[in-house]
DNA sequence: CTTGACCTTACCATGATGGGAAGGTCTATA
DNA sequence: TATAGACCTTCCCATCATGGTAAGGTCAAG
């Protein structure tokens, strides 16, 4: 199988496979004679794998280390569930203050009028003209 | 004002006053003989502008629009108000993708026993085994 | 044998930020 | 006054994951 192939049943990208091996979270594959990178149903699964963990949030050092405990025979569950926990955490965080900036934003976009008045409370707000805090102060 | 006082007092650093002037998000200020940057309470002023408004998620690119609408007096509020709700359009699109993943993530651990076994949901989800959709079908 | 679809490597770009080096300047203190 | 240390300057490099492009080799079908 090319990279073409391996990039269509993974969906991982033809660029980012190389990439992947380039930085050593993948193996370099067998080659044939016109240098042709050659992949098969295992190389696959691990491509998938990692498509899989990065669509999840796991950054590609987070995934380099999930793919270890999966091939390592020896692993322990509690380490993979410890990094999947902490990801959880780390994900709402993140949802969190993407949240407050909704909140924000629809507290003032509900106080500006739209039409073609210069006075703009969203401008007033970004430019901290009325109190710094218009999310607190409500 | 040099431009360590301007960063401590905008909360944007130093390195990003620079580089902010350097993609000419703000005009380049005056300069001491010993060529030091001089800055103003209104280049503090437009700093903060800018400093809350990347708080606020606003990519730099928009932030120049909306710092463009607010030094414009001529400026519609309609204009800034739907820069605003796209933008808050986005930032829910990017919340639910987590909130998915998190769901996830929380039934793979939930399923994980977290002993040392090595039988481990999470990674046989991650690798496809089971059913390929692990939120889905619960 | 040609055409077009594939593959290869190598380099550049993104966005927003940080780090560091090499050198100039300013201020306080010994 | 000399010197130390805290600033400032520019310039280059790194990040993270991904995409693009260019120049060239290969393969399969017509």
């Amino acid at each position: 199988m090319n990279i073409g192939q391996a990039a269509d049943q993974s969906g991982v990208s033809a660029k980012m496979i190389r990439y992947y091996e380039q930085i050593g979270l993948i193996s370099p594959p067998s080659r044939t004679d016109s240098n042709y990178r050659v992949y098969g149903a295992e190389e696959v699964h691990v491509l998938r794998f990692i498509k899989r963990a990065r669509t999840l949030g796991f950054s590609v050092e987070e995934t380099s280390v999930l793919l270890g405990l999966w091939q390592d025979r020896s692993r322990a569950s509690a380490e993979v569930r410890e990094i999947a926990s902490t990801h959880i955490g780390a994900l709402e965080t993140k949802i969190a203050e993407l949240q407050g900036m909704v909140k924000t934003l629809r507290h003032l976009v509900h106080c500006c009028a739209g039409d073609n008045r210069p006075d703009c409370p969203i401008l007033d707000d970004l430019a901290g003209t009325p109190a710094e805090q218009t999310s607190k102060g409500h």
